[in-house]
DNA sequence: CGACTTTGACCAGCGC
DNA sequence: GCGCTGGTCAAAGTCG
């Protein structure tokens, strides 16, 4: 996949099971096509196509294009919440169902001005209480003090240490807040181990 | 009014 | 060469 690509993964296992998921039908692609509704709606007017679709672009960003040279660092959490928040600020910007998982995968873009960091929310096919997040390079930035979460901060916080120390170690999340207030955000427990992946 | 989410479509790579 | 799949874009809609 990635040759040379430092990545650090977590739960090796889980994320083998969510990719791979032998035995699992794709199941994809209903027969659901275009029937009958969309016809006859202004056919004649080709002019103008659906605003939605975006033909010519100049400069397409596609996956393929990035050179991947940037870190790719795997998190897993065990967290009944989709979304984990990190700190910093996400845009999501698509969803697509994978083959092979049941479940979604988000794709979020860090909204700070200048930064590029992608990140890829699932969940693992076998357990529904783990979400895998991948981020996809660094944040050349500080974590956006606007947001509102000090229990979150302090996740951050030790996240972004793992990223520059790239130290292997296990992280209890939102404990203290999470236990204390009990409602807004579930404990969640972070995995993070320096692993390459090939 | 601005920021964010949703959702369908497009595109390129990869496997068969 | 064709079809499938994953990843991204962008407009519309929603919420604070």
């Amino acid at each position: 996949m990635n040759d040379g690509v430092p990545t650090y993964a977590v739960s090796s296992k889980d994320i083998e099971s969510s990719q791979a998921t032998p035995g699992h039908q794709s199941g994809t692609s209903d027969s659901e096509e275009v029937g009958d509704a969309e016809t006859g709606i202004d056919e004649n007017d080709k002019d103008e196509p659906d605003p939605k679709r975006r033909r010519n672009t100049e400069v397409r960003v596609s996956s393929s294009y990035r050179t991947v040279t940037e870190p790719r660092i795997i998190v897993q959490t065990t967290s009944e919440a989709d979304l984990l928040d990190d700190g910093y600020r996400w845009r999501k910007y698509g969803q697509k169902v994978v083959k092979g998982n049941p479940y979604p995968r988000s794709y979020y873009k860090c909204t700070t001005k200048g930064c590029n960091v992608r990140k890829h929310v699932e969940r693992a096919a076998s357990d529904p209480k783990a979400v895998v997040t991948t981020y996809e390079g660094k944040h050349d930035h500080d974590i956006p003090a606007a947001i509102s979460s000090s229990h979150n901060t302090v996740n951050s916080n030790a996240f972004q240490l793992k990223q520059q120390d790239q130290v292997k170690e296990r992280h209890s999340l939102f404990d203290k807040t999470g236990s204390a207030n009990g409602n807004k955000q579930p404990i969640a427990r972070l995995w993070l181990k320096e692993e390459q992946i090939r």
